[in-house]
DNA sequence: TTCCTTGCAAATCGTTTGCATAATG
DNA sequence: CATTATGCAAACGATTTGCAAGGAA
């Protein structure tokens, strides 16, 4: 399976390499849309799973149904909004300690853990004087 | 939002009660149409969020984006096989160390976290011999 | 010229919803 | 009786796929 380089997923990758943010595959269409008119919502599809599948950007699934796309392949942690749905890198040190104890007594092989936090963005906490409904599909 | 009690949902719970793995809507549909043959699937979905909603089960998003649900609502840490999708309880203490952890420096409200740890289930390891590391999203 | 990539549309999959009817309290 | 729950089918949103045409090596 050999690579061939396209313009558009070029155009994707650095869309992706330019938010500090996690777009979803929607988010990454509308603005790469802008540079390239005709791409269809297919080819991003493609190309964000072809990059993921090669280890050059990471997919995240946080709980919200919606793929999100992390050009940071790095292992770190992410926070998920529950009233906005926003994810955002969180600034703690990785610890591979559970994953160890995890493996204590288990009777099969543990790779490696997935972890994500859950609450209020400090955006959503200072709009908050108005209630939101929009509840994110997150377990309380 | 009153309760009205129906045999369905009883049939529900009374299946799910009896698993020890984490079905799935669909599982849970194909069971209980041996006592409910005429039950729909948009009825099973009904009664599983309802009964998440109320807390008298739990629903479980383990990254495969299937909904799985357990009966057991006390927090517990859960398994995914990567190979066959399986999901199961995993004999792991509890700790909230990370969520304290994670809140420090974060300028938002953090409620707590997902983890779930993923591998190869003995059952898989088993089935498989020596090749390992092939199925894991690596391209073809 | 090979075969990877694209655009487009249709298809798929898990899940939700509108509606008329049946069951519950 | 007033509501809630059901079965059915259609609708939904995110993602995938088949195919003919375009583009890179």
């Amino acid at each position: 399976m050999n690579l061939k380089r396209s313009k558009q997923r070029d155009s994707i990758k650095e869309f992706l390499a330019s938010r500090k943010d996690h777009p979803t595959a929607d988010i990454v269409y509308m603005n790469v849309r802008q540079s390239f008119p005709n791409i269809s919502l297919g080819t991003v599809y493609r190309n964000l799973t072809l990059l993921a599948d090669i280890g050059e950007i990471t997919r995240l699934r946080v709980g919200d149904g919606i793929d999100h796309f992390d050009y940071d392949t790095s292992p770190h942690y992410h926070f998920v909004c529950s009233m906005c749905g926003s994810v955002s890198d969180l600034n703690l040190p990785v610890s591979s300690k559970m994953t160890e104890a995890a493996k204590e007594g288990f009777e099969g092989e543990i790779e490696g853990q997935v972890t994500y936090f859950y609450g209020r963005c400090n955006k959503c906490i200072q709009k908050s004087g108005c209630q939101s409904a929009l509840q994110h599909g997150l377990p309380d």
